[in-house]
DNA sequence: CTGCACGCCTGCCCGC
DNA sequence: TGCGGGCAGGCGTGCA
């Protein structure tokens, strides 16, 4: 589920019942995830104040008054529930409507946070490829999981000039080299096809071979999709209320990804969407209008 | 240094 | 209905 729009949308949700609030109580069900949680992780966390909750590239970052910060990551399949107390209050994300004793109780809910919001939230992901840790907040920085990526990509780091100087000379193609978090942060599996498509690139051309009148379009392409699929996710939140699973309307507007055999949705193309294998993953684009 | 295949996990969907 | 294979929005490791 998580490329930087959805992080970015998780985020929003989490923050009226995270953000200047308290851990009350704090679960952890099972710690193997890819990263085992650290040694008295529930008891950090229980009574601290997220005094700010931010993002670094798919990260989401809970700083504490105990100068920790909680780094909450969701891997491929993982996800935030917030359960509003007494559901008085529409809360953003996922606000399940289940009887109390379910709450938390799922097969794959690996923490349980409660706040003084009041909420629940629960941390769920099936395929455990998530991490949930506590970081010192002034070596954030340093630390493995953080050092060595690239600049945020909505940042006025991520320019013209860098774009250019990161794929100069790189012989992976330009899927790849979008995907590298240290070239760029943020970008997954379907907003690198998705900005290819809007940059008329083809995915498999080598990063290095393109020429500088096409990095701007590109910068604007990813700058232009991110956007695009922020207000998506943001846009359906208050609704959210029914929660079916899905974050935001963005899926129905992907003019590649998973889209193989359709027709390209480029105004006077007639190509037909193609899906091929890069690096052991999946790249959607039309050979048509890519090039 | 680079680029790439693979493993990590579970669940779902498809074809036989 | 069961079973095997392939697939899934990420990332770290190890290899050539």
């Amino acid at each position: 589920m998580p490329e930087l729009p959805e992080v970015e949308t998780v985020r929003m949700g989490l923050r009226p019942v995270l953000e200047g609030h308290r851990f009350t109580k704090v679960v952890t069900r099972r710690g193997d995830l890819r990263v085992p949680f650290p040694r008295d992780f529930a008891k950090r966390l229980t009574g601290r104040k997220v005094v700010r909750l931010h993002r670094r590239a798919k990260y989401i970052l809970a700083d504490l008054d105990s100068g920790e910060t909680l780094v909450i990551h969701l891997g491929m399949s993982g996800r935030m529930s917030v359960y509003a107390e007494g559901r008085a209050r529409k809360i953003g994300v996922y606000v399940h409507d289940v009887a109390d004793a379910e709450v938390g109780n799922g097969k794959h809910d690996h923490v349980v946070m409660e706040t003084d919001a009041p909420a629940t939230i629960v941390f769920t992901d099936h395929r455990r490829f998530g991490l949930m840790t506590l970081v010192a907040t002034g070596a954030l920085d340093q630390d493995k999981l953080f050092k060595g990526l690239g600049p945020e990509p909505l940042s006025d780091a991520f320019d013209v000039k860098y774009l250019k100087a990161a794929l100069e000379g790189k012989r992976t193609p330009i899927k790849s080299a979008l995907l590298d978090q240290r070239v760029v942060v943020g970008l997954g599996n379907i907003y690198v096809s998705e900005a290819l498509w809007r940059a008329g690139i083809s995915p498999k051309r080598l990063a290095g071979s393109i020429s500088g009148p096409r990095i701007a379009p590109l910068l604007r392409a990813i700058h232009a999709v991110l956007h695009d699929a922020i207000a998506a996710g943001g846009s359906s939140l208050r609704d959210y209320a029914q929660a079916d699973g899905n974050l935001g309307e963005f899926q129905h507007r992907f003019a590649v990804y998973d889209r193989a055999g359709s027709p390209c949705k480029k105004k006077g193309c007639k190509g037909t969407i193609k899906r091929i294998v890069q690096a052991g993953r999946s790249t959607f684009y039309c050979p048509t209008c890519q090039k």
